[in-house]
DNA sequence: AGGTAGAGCGCG
DNA sequence: AAAGCGCGCTCTACCT
């Protein structure tokens, strides 16, 4: 072995008969050493490499492969996830030498399966169910040949570098996913029935409804004077609301809100109720929460602009309302920090717009707006970046939009021109590069009908609002897909500066969570520009340093020699505090 | 009976 | 106050 690289890339997929194999590469991709054993081994012969090279570990599906790891206490440092790359290099812009990768293949699955949770199904590699349905294959020998074809199409890529850390970014959200949902959110069942309680009543028998609502849906009743009044479905409410001479285009919150009628203060308090009880009630605690840990199922790459979803207890949908519920075990902290206004500055960042990297030098981005003299008030920087972002054309965005213009010409011109593509159906791409979608062959063919002479006004009307709506998706896309990547590389740096942290002694550890996250400070929570550590009380100013110094790094990874900085709110508390 | 679309509302 | 982007979830209405 002397003098031999270690092994730089190591495959992991099924071997014959229901074994489990490996192939070790070297940097050049060159084999170095192969492997195969019974699954229950896996395990053992991770670790083992792990703790001798730490490879990274190439799989064709991280939550079909990694959660069987993290329960049995092994984690690894870096992994390739195979599915989530195929789908950016597939539809990548930069891939300008796809080879057969751009094929329609087995590894073409449009949407991310739902992960099965470790503890439910069968043992460890029961070959047929750890083929998640639609999902891409897990032998060794495909996951080979899908990694070549994926080295080869980033070999000849434009702007590979960039492309390369977008991979490894992405399939280090593969693990952290798997880690949170692994740790869970260290979650006070008592307080979220306090919560409840206070804000519903004392809970109901099985399937009931709380005394507040009832009360609050009597109140209703009476002031529309109809007695058998379902305030649960929107058009019989909506009808009621009209005989009773109260004149809405529909029963949402916002045109309610600007009634004058007994009957809407209830009606308010009631929807308000009826969410939380079926949102986050009682039934949501008993189905998600156990042993004092929520565990939601992250899904990376679900969104089509790079950003997280989730599948399972509405995990990036916790309302504020709730939050105190997040509570850090005795002895430990929570740690929580979120990015202030992280999508007009990665906008800033993007395009070099010396205007608004100047307005956003030191801390808050809306004020240095209004101090640069651009508008009056916070609000209305707000609103007015906002409707740049989102490409809004009433109100106030139509009114200030063209003075952020004006001023910071650059930043605007970037997503003025990604609009424009859109509209005429073209591909945009992030900084990193992930491309947004093609058009559906419908929204081609609606553009095209509406340009033939024969064209009726309503179609070419229709045309003309689809293309709009395209542009302001591709607006959006280039800046909320570049936001995800830097939350991506953020959370990745802090990943591995957590790992690095000593565990903590056994009398010390966090309960009850599993066996590898009961022992350091780990990430317990991320939502899109928002993350949570849960550490040790003696780590808590550590883990904060941490956190801000990978803020720093993932500025510096994305905007080498970008002036643009990434402030955050941070706080370190027992309990998360309600903003 | 079972699948889906839309309304409504929670999050960024 | 939303609006203009991206989601998930629950409920009802409506379809096959």
């Amino acid at each position: 072995m002397t003098g031999a690289p270690p092994a730089a890339w190591c495959v992991v997929g099924r071997g014959a008969d229901g074994r489990t194999a490996l192939l070790e590469l070297d940097a050049q991709g060159a084999r170095r050493g192969e492997a195969e054993f019974e699954a229950s081994q896996l395990v053992a012969e991770v670790a083992r490499r792990e703790a001798e090279s730490s490879p990274r570990w190439v799989w064709s599906d991280t939550a079909t492969w990694y959660p069987r790891l993290l329960a049995a206490g092994v984690t690894v440092s870096r992994g390739h996830d195979l599915r989530l790359v195929h789908v950016i290099l597939r539809h990548a812009q930069r891939v300008t030498q796809p080879g057969p990768l751009r094929a329609a293949s087995a590894w073409d699955v449009a949407i991310a399966p739902p992960a099965e949770t470790p503890a439910s199904g069968p043992t460890l590699f029961d070959l047929d169910s750890s083929t998640r349905p639609g999902g891409v294959p897990h032998d060794l020998a495909a996951a080979v040949a899908e990694f070549s074809r994926q080295r080869e199409a980033l070999a000849g890529a434009e702007q590979r570098g960039r492309l390369q850390l977008l991979v490894a970014a992405e399939s280090a959200g593969a693990l952290i996913a798997a880690e949170l949902q692994a740790a869970g959110i260290p979650w006070d069942v008592d307080e979220h029935d306090r919560i409840l309680r206070e804000a519903l009543g004392p809970r109901p028998p099985a399937g009931g409804i709380p005394a507040r609502m009832l009360e609050a849906a009597a109140s209703v009743r009476q002031a529309l004077g109809d007695p058998q009044l379902s305030l649960d479905s929107p058009p019989r409410l909506l009808r009621a609301l009209h005989r009773a001479g109260i004149d809405v285009p529909s029963t949402s919150q916002w045109e309610l809100t600007r009634i004058e009628h007994p009957a809407i203060e209830p009606l308010l308090r009631y929807k308000k109720m009826s969410r939380l009880l079926t949102a986050n009630g009682w039934a949501w605690i008993e189905e998600w929460v156990h042993e004092g840990r929520y565990r939601p199922v992250y899904v990376p790459g679900g969104v089509v602009t790079g950003r997280w979803a989730s599948s399972g207890g509405g995990a990036l949908q916790i309302p504020r309302q709730l939050r105190p519920v997040l509570r850090a075990d005795p002895g430990w902290r929570l740690i929580s920090a979120d990015v202030a206004q992280l999508e007009p500055r990665v906008l800033a960042a993007m395009s070099g717009d010396r205007a608004m990297i100047a307005a956003g030098a030191g801390k808050d981005l809306y004020s240095g707006i209004v101090e640069a003299g651009v508008v009056a008030t916070r609000q209305e920087a707000k609103f007015g970046m906002l409707g740049a972002l989102y490409g809004g054309t009433t109100g106030d965005s139509a009114r200030i939009v063209p003075r952020l213009r004006q001023r910071f010409p650059d930043a605007m011109a970037l997503v003025d021109g990604a609009a424009a593509v859109g509209e005429r159906g073209g591909t945009v791409t992030t900084w990193l590069g992930r491309s947004s979608p093609a058009p559906e062959s419908a929204w081609i063919q609606a553009q095209t009908r509406a340009n033939l002479p024969d064209a009726a006004p309503g179609e070419q009307e229709a045309a003309r609002r689809a293309a709009r709506d395209r542009g302001r998706f591709t607006r959006n896309f280039v800046v909320q897909g570049t936001a995800a990547e830097w939350a991506l590389s953020w959370m990745a740096a802090l990943r591995l500066a957590l790992s690095r942290f000593p565990p903590v002694d056994a009398a010390a550890r966090a309960t009850p969570s599993g066996p590898v996250f009961a022992r350091r400070a780990h990430l317990a929570f991320f939502l899109h520009d928002e993350v949570i550590v849960h550490a040790p009380a003696g780590q808590a100013e550590a883990a904060a340093a941490a956190i801000r110094d990978a803020a720093d790094a993932a500025g510096r990874l994305l905007f080498p020699g970008s002036p643009v900085d990434f402030p955050l709110d941070l706080s370190i508390t027992e309990r998360s505090a309600e903003k």
